[in-house]
DNA sequence: TGCAGAATTTGATCTCGCTCAAGGTCTGGC
DNA sequence: GCCAGACCTTGAGCGAGATCAAATTCTGCA
């Protein structure tokens, strides 16, 4: 555990001893953007989805959150509310602290100060890289740029190619690049196709990375 | 200065004597997102775009910062580069602190500290709330958005409306909301006819935040 | 084993916004 | 005062992708 530097047994223990575990599954939404922050929580195992809802109840997923990594951090920015709702990708594992617990774990843990403002950074690089793809990129290549950024954040490794680490449906992918969902199936299909992607419901596997990033590029069919 | 609380005058006047002063005219390019992050800097009179620039040279607007706010803060998110360019929108007063200095900096003024975790949060809030209108609403609900956006972080009272306080082309709209500039101007000019807006080259004043804020919301024409 | 609901696919049609094209207007510098 | 270049407008046509509609396949559960 990176973000603990130098704490020993007894250290670790009482960490863990300060916080709530919970195990939940698939759709079990952790914390709404309305919601007060009054939790900032870790990923232990499984994959937990951060998105928005609009008045008329479309979903935009912002962010995936890997196990090892924070979020609902608004303590670490200064801010009363979450700013996401947190949803459970699949069967997860969370921890999660009291608000409260802030100043003093990252005043012992200098590590953990450090590990949130790098994956602030990290996420503000990808929200950038999101609203670029969106204002420039047709909606082929916005599909192709966002299973590659999973297949990254999320992928494991099979015989036949990276496989996407939880369920993700085509209205999921839809939610994450703002393309229709009828759109996502029409390119995931030509991809099957030409064998470049392999998916059977839920499940996702970039076979051939390498042409899926010069889908990506515009430079290839 | 609310960032340096509690500093005295002597305290004052070195923290400006360790920076050194940019007077720089529209267009001036700061810094660009490829550079090492070897500086932080604070608009001090007029404001700053930040941006970056694709493959193809396009160009998408993440952010103006206004007068008071830090940027290139790439320091506080444990990053060695910038993430963005920064292009002066106008004539530009701006203070450039060396990297080196921030430890010391945030060390002597929490309040600093505190400060650009605020600014962090609201910028966060603010790259979602763009990719939430950018994969939901249509073009010309984006316009208004970012318009209505731009004047409440840039608008000067007038008698006849808000105005943006710095010269924004149709080419400057487009590359804030990823529509054509054509569209851009489409838009704009229906609005002048209903007296929503009144643009006269490089300049925008918002007559009716409430007609506009309607457009916005996709209620009205 | 069969069924209900979820997930996916595919076709047909339509429309928003982009591209292409051209003309108009403003302004600062000489 | 004039000209070049920047900025803005408007029209026509087209096409990517949304919407509408319907059929198909999968899977977990009764």
């Amino acid at each position: 555990m990176p973000l603990f530097d130098g704490a020993d047994r007894a250290a670790l223990h009482a960490i863990l001893e300060s916080a709530s575990i919970r195990r939940v599954g698939p759709g079990t939404v952790l914390f709404t953007e309305e919601d007060r922050a009054s939790i900032f929580c870790l990923v232990v195992e499984g994959f937990v989805r951060l998105l928005r809802t609009t008045a008329d109840g479309e979903q935009v997923v912002v962010h995936h959150v890997a196990p090892g990594e924070l979020f609902g951090i608004a303590v670490a920015l200064e801010s009363e509310t979450f700013s996401v709702t947190a949803k459970a990708a699949c069967d997860c594992v969370v921890l999660c602290w009291p608000r409260e617990a802030w100043p003093a774990l990252t005043r012992a843990h200098p590590g953990l100060a450090r590990a949130t403002r790098r994956t602030i950074g990290l996420r503000t690089r990808e929200l950038q890289d999101k609203i670029v793809d969106m204002a420039t990129l047709p909606v082929e290549q916005r599909i192709a740029n966002a299973l590659l950024r999973l297949a990254r954040q999320a992928g494991r490794e099979t015989g036949s190619g990276a496989e996407i680490d939880f369920p993700l449906t085509r209205q999921d992918i839809s939610e994450l690049t703002g393309a229709n969902m009828h759109s996502v199936s029409r390119y995931m299909s030509s991809w099957q196709k030409t064998g470049i992607v392999s998916s059977a419901r839920r499940r996702v596997v970039i076979v051939r990375p390498d042409a899926l990033r010069e889908v990506a590029q515009g430079r290839a069919a």
